[in-house]
This record gives structure tokens, C-alpha cells and sequence, in this order.
DNA sequence: CCCCTTAATGGTCAGTCAGACTATAAAGAT
DNA sequence: ATCTTTATAGTCTGACTGACCATTAAGGGG
């Protein structure tokens, strides 16, 4: 950081990225535009834009997300930086370095789409599709620029982050059941859980969830009706909710 | 990301921030340099500088990390993305974007100063010192620009992955007792951990580390004989290693 | 040379927690 | 009325953690 005046420094276009998630329907969503214009002309891509010259990253990530949702107040939601990336030939028509941010809805509106005809939709990523070979946006892939590994960067840092952390409740309406809860972690992590296990570890971690004193009770469909719980007042899990280790994962050495 | 030239967009400066931690004598210390111009002349800084036109800011950062420590060879270091800090007026000169990184040294090498006049040091960071009321650098803050901060969440983003990765090794030699390796942890989280369950715990991982096979020991002073160890071929902690829960901490709602 | 200190290593034991599983309750569907 | 579905309660076992105690192998000091 010394010495600006003897050392020579490109100009560098500032932007930020944004991998939207929701959990609909059981499966995960994540908030694309499709792109009107070259390069990558028909493809989609992450919503993003520009940072402005007085606004922090986090300022302008928090702006997008309010121009691309389309919702009127965005400021509780869940809005992370993941990194940056910077590549030099990630855009190829100039040097752009990219702020990506992580961010959380849990009733995604209809998103609206962007001024330049571009349409922006909510695409399942990962889940059953991916399963069936058509990788992980099911045929609608690959993205623009670098923007399919900013994608799974950000889904691998939300899983790692339900772990340790009480995000899981972002996913979900402000009342919610612990099978919403619960379906917020299989669905990221894209495993089962088991359900008892699940409600106790849950319960039994302080300022995680706390019931609505109403005692409150709704349902949606069949089956004895769920309990309402809010977001307590934690914001870590000590200790975490580890997610069942793949056994092909994390420990490639072994000791004899 | 779309329609460059329908949106104004200003450029901006982008440089890389390095927080470059090593264990020496039992306390943590950073890489700093003081700085010999305004602004905040005299005050001591994270080595950094400006990211080239064809350049990266991982490959920026891995070419400061060499030029500031003086070593040859840098290609082994663990280097890591940190975050990118913002702010509009994070500079008083002009708009700077500044991609922080965090490196770790096992043995670190005598600083050369930097070319402008500035002498670079390791200072302590927390520890005893920080616990005698003169704050996590010992008089020697508060730094320029927003680096108090970047110092404090490379820190933090450090002690978090020694939970959860096998990190450590990265701040020991290639062949370390598993005393250093447990000062490792000591020294970072500021706690103090049972000797005998960190080894089991240690030993218990698979591909964390890895017995020297020529059976040599080697010691530094009095007491017996430490076993070597090397660095196993795992990566991540199943399940992980968790510092001690501090009890005002994590969990600041209470359930009933 | 003997004893003390230091540090590494080996082991025990009880409490806690996670995974697997069974059982009961309360709703809608047929 | 009975089945299906979902929520909730509880049990049991093995694994892991934290708090210990014991032993081994070095150096230092009398």
C-alpha cells in the first residue's frame, strides 16, 4: 500500500456478483438472468452490476439484490461476501474484478426481469436433476463467465456454514416448522436426515429456534400438525450440526 | 454483469493486503511495515501492493509474499483468500479495493525493508501482551488504514480453520513434534488444551499427520525425547477439532 | 551418583452426544 | 373406520471428549 506514485497501477472495473438461494418445493433455487448481449449472448448468468464510485461492495451487492429481487426491503436479509474473483481473462472484453456475495431468501418473489430484455428466473441447482447426468443446473448450464464455479464456491460455503452457524433459519419464513428447518439442511446438503435426531439436536441447542408462545399451529397439508418455531437469538452452533461425512470425502490420506 | 456501456462505472485501484502469521516462542506475530509516507507515516501496515495488468490477486499476492519475506521459494506456503475490503473511503487518496490475504510461516526469515525506507517486522499479535491492556499489538497500533480490522478477521479466519482443516501443519516445519503442533493451536486460539487428548485426538485422524519412519527423535532442551511427526495428506477434520467454548460467547439467547 | 524437574507418552473413567431405531399422537385421504 | 402421513417422544448403544493419573526418558543440581 505505499508509494502509489512509484509504482505503476491498472485501472481495474469493479463488480459484484450474486449467488441468490431459496429452498422451494424441496429442491434448491438460485436466481439467474439470462444474458441479452455478447459475450456469452443467451446464456445465464449471476445478477450483478457495477459498483458505484461512493458505495462499498457490500452497498452495491445489497442494492442489486433489491433491483433483481424486485423486493421492497432487503435489509434483513442474508448477505455474505464469498470472494473475489479475478482472473484476467474472466470478461473478455476488459479487466473486471468481481465481489461475490452469498445471499439467502426464503419466499423468493417473481423475480422481475432486468431493464436490457434479459429474463431473470429461479433455476433449481443441484437436487434430483443433477442426478440424472444433466449437471448441475439441468441443461440450463454452462453459465457466462466464470460464473458456474462462483456457483457451486457459493453453495459449498452455505453448506459449510449450516454447520456452524444458525443460517439455516434465513431459508425459512419468520415462523416456521422444524420439517421446514429440516428440509432447509437436506436440501443444501443434499443428504437425509433423520428426523427425531434432527429435532433434538435442534431443541437442545440454546438460542437456535424458540417456539411461538401462541402456541400456534398450521399445516399445510396431511399429517398431525407442526409446531411453530422463530430464530432465537444464536448466531453459532456450538457444538455444530455436522453433516454425515461422504464416504468418499475429506480424508484421502490414511494413517497405517 | 451486462451492459458495460450502458452503466457509468468508475475505475478503481485494486491491491492485495497480506496478514502473514507465524508461531515463534510461543506467541503469534505478524508480518508488518512501517510506513515511511503520508498517509499515516510512521504507522506500521500489512505488506501489499497493487495487483498488475496481468496478474491475479492470488498471483499478486503470492509475488508480494515473496518479495516481502525474502524467500526464495513461496510455491509451498499456504496462502489464502481472506475478503475484500471496500469501503469508499478506506484510502484518503482515492478509491482502492483491496483484496486481503492470509499466509502462514513455519520458520519465518529476517524481513528485508521494503524498498522505500520502510523496515518490515514481525510483531506479536495478541497473547500476553494484548492481556497487559495495551491491545493486540502491544503499543505498536493501531495501524494504518482498515488493517486493524483485516488483521483481526485473519485472525479469527485462521483460528476457525484450525477447528475444522488440518492448517496447523502449515505453521511447522516439515517434520514437527506434536508439542509445536499443539502450541500451534495454543498460541492461535489463546487457550490452553490436555496434552494427552489433543495427541489421541491427533493420532485419531486419519491422514493428519504421519509418524517419521526412521524412528528419530529430537529434542531442543530438557524432558524426554519428542517423536517427529510430517504433515498426513488430509486436508479437512472429521470430525472437527473444537476450541473450547469461552463461556460468554456463541449463544447469546437462552431457552426457557 | 541420586534426586528433582521437565516433557512425552500411555492409560482410565465418566459424562455427553450422535446415529439407529421403536412407539405414540394427530391430522387428512379413501 | 381404517390407512397414510407427519409430528413428537423416548430408548439404546457406541463414539468421542474432558478430566484425570501413571510411566518413561531426558537434563540439572546437589
Amino acid at each position: 500500500m505505499d508509494g502509489y506514485d512509484k509504482y505503476a497501477f491498472e485501472p481495474f472495473a469493479v463488480t459484484v456478483d450474486l449467488a441468490v438461494f431459496t429452498v422451494q418445493r424441496g429442491g434448491l433455487r438460485v436466481l439467474l438472468v439470462e444474458r441479452g448481449q455478447e459475450p456469452y449472448a443467451g446464456r445465464w448468468a449471476l445478477p450483478g452490476g457495477f459498483v458505484r464510485p461512493a458505495e462499498s461492495a457490500e452497498t452495491a451487492a445489497r442494492r442489486e439484490l433489491a433491483e433483481e429481487t424486485g423486493l421492497a426491503d432487503v435489509s434483513g436479509l442474508h448477505l455474505e461476501q464469498l470472494r473475489t474473483y479475478s482472473e484476467p481473462d474472466r470478461d473478455p472484453r476488459m479487466r473486471v474484478v468481481s465481489v461475490a456475495f452469498t445471499a439467502l431468501l426464503p419466499d423468493p418473489p417473481e423475480p422481475r426481469g432486468g431493464g436490457d430484455a434479459a429474463q431473470a428466473r429461479w433455476l433449481p441447482y443441484g437436487g434430483r436433476e443433477a442426478l440424472a447426468g444433466h449437471g448441475p443446473l439441468a441443461g440450463h448450464g454452462p453459465l457466462a463467465f466464470d460464473h458456474d464455479r462462483i456457483l457451486a464456491d457459493a453453495r459449498e460455503r452455505v453448506g459449510a456454514k449450516l454447520e456452524y452457524t444458525c443460517l439455516a433459519t434465513s431459508f425459512c419464513s419468520p415462523e416456521f416448522t422444524l420439517g421446514e428447518l429440516q428440509q432447509v439442511y437436506e436440501t443444501v446438503w443434499g443428504t437425509e436426515l433423520d428426523r427425531p435426531n434432527f429435532r433434538r439436536k435442534v431443541l437442545a441447542t440454546p438460542g437456535f429456534v424458540e417456539p411461538v408462545p401462541g402456541a400456534a399451529r398450521l399445516t399445510g397439508g396431511r399429517g398431525k400438525p407442526a409446531a411453530l418455531y422463530r430464530a432465537g437469538g444464536a448466531t453459532a452452533l456450538h457444538p455444530p450440526l455436522l453433516r454425515p461425512a461422504l464416504p468418499s470425502q475429506s480424508q484421502e490420506g490414511q494413517n497405517p
